[in-house]
DNA sequence: GACATTTGTTCATATATCGCACAAGATGGC
DNA sequence: GCCATCTTGTGCGATATATGAACAAATGTC
């Protein structure tokens, strides 16, 4: 790609964008700038560009996006099938085990959720398509680092802070290695509360037609009401069940 | 704002992410140019920009958008207090009368999903938060629309285009205008079948601590359950009950 | 209340992008 | 197989944007 073929005020904006975040609701245009590194002037531009197309407010101090900007994502959403296709499965999979069920698929070091079928909370954290989570804690983000040539995951591990969310989380890349290795063999990954205390989950590889790993399935369930040792019996089958008959309806 | 504080590059990044939709998931440098009504050259350079930046991808032939782009959209999920306080009280009113309940705000003349709690799935679109529903014929859409000053309704209904989803759709502006009236009046709207045949809504709206409507909270049933006559004695109370609840939490 | 910082805004100019026109390549009909 | 049509890629002049410094205003500190 040519220099010229790229539009770095488009680039600026998205950025702009994503300085928004879990704790950063509203930002002012100093705050932004110190955010994405952007010249003061420039972030100012981005967002009042923003403001002007009704994608954010502005009180004459601070910046809030608004939900219209909820509509970037649901192109992504509502244009690509894999969501589509799943959803209906996940329902029945979740009604079937009174659990919860998600998909989702790979983004850098992130899993994310492309569809979700859930039963009553039992994690503190929300989880909604377009959530995200650490790929290396998670039930579906082994089995989706596990489908990877060892040398990407290993490189993919090396992008990402390591950090143990419960004393339980596997923080050393080479134990996670191996972890990945084996969770390749079996063709499943169960997590114990690696994450959060109190939660475990087990997830399985759905594949296309084709046999290339496209999206991760799980099912998340109360280490209270499912200890570890029981995921994998419980569950591993109605799992695999929908990865199959997913299985020749995806390109 | 001056002229020189709009970076329209930007503004047509955007565009060009919006022109992916349900009906078309890839699309080409000229498919993107028709969509937008930018020239080819500018069309390809936002899209070769989305690619360099991994929230496309580009086969040589066709553009298709990634998970990534979720990013944009879950910067306002995450970063607005709203869903988040919500959220546990829909996941409670769901439990509690075995049926789905969502919050939405309004934006332009469509209703956006915020929040979302569903029971086994009865409609056959397939709702989360950022979807959109037109506000004239879905249950929330009524209370926000009453909500607003009667001249901005009207003209928010001039800029609709309104189509009969099913035979019992209303679709007359006048009587729309009657109909918010009333729901401004009672506090509340009861939709039958007019989005979905088989499918009844109720919705209140939601208020901050100053009595401003904020965003609108619904249930939704299968009028083959509950007929549309019983919606309100069902639903109102639980409905209300949430809406008074979550009030002093709202800035 | 005065000083020091931080923040927002403006401006001139160097730089990058836009849209057009044209060339090259792909597609489809017959 | 050939032409007509549509699509994609590129060079260039005109135009729009980014930059960083300078100033003004607001905020915080002692």
């Amino acid at each position: 790609m040519r220099e010229t073929d790229f539009v770095s005020g488009f680039a600026r904006g998205l950025k702009v964008i994503e300085a928004f975040g879990e704790t950063t609701p509203k930002l002012s245009i100093s705050d932004v700038a110190k955010a994405t590194g952007l010249d003061r002037a420039t972030a100012r531009r981005c967002l009042l560009t923003l403001a002007e197309l009704s994608y954010a407010d502005y009180d004459g101090k601070f910046f809030a996006l608004t939900p219209r900007i909820l509509r970037l994502g649901h192109a992504y959403l509502s244009a690509t099938p894999l969501p589509h296709i799943v959803q209906p499965f996940l329902d029945k999979l979740s009604e079937e085990v009174q659990q919860s069920a998600s998909a989702s698929v790979l983004d850098g070091t992130e899993v994310v959720y492309i569809a979700r079928a859930s039963q009553k909370r039992v994690m503190s954290i929300n989880l909604m398509p377009g959530s995200r989570l650490p790929a290396y804690c998670a039930s579906m983000g082994r089995v989706l680092l596990a489908a990877l040539p060892e040398e990407e995951a290993r490189a993919l591990l090396r992008q990402t802070v390591l950090k143990a969310f419960t004393p339980r989380t596997k923080t050393d890349p080479a134990r996670l290695m191996e972890e990945l290795i084996r969770v390749r063999a079996q063709g499943f990954a169960v997590i114990d509360q690696e994450l959060e205390l109190g939660l475990c989950s087990i997830a399985v590889p759905l594949e296309n037609d084709r046999g290339r790993v496209v999206a991760a399935l799980n099912i998340g369930a109360p280490a209270a009401s499912v200890p570890a040792e029981q995921m994998a019996e419980r569950y591993l089958e109605p799992l695999r069940a929908v990865a199959r008959a997913l299985k020749p309806m995806l390109r």
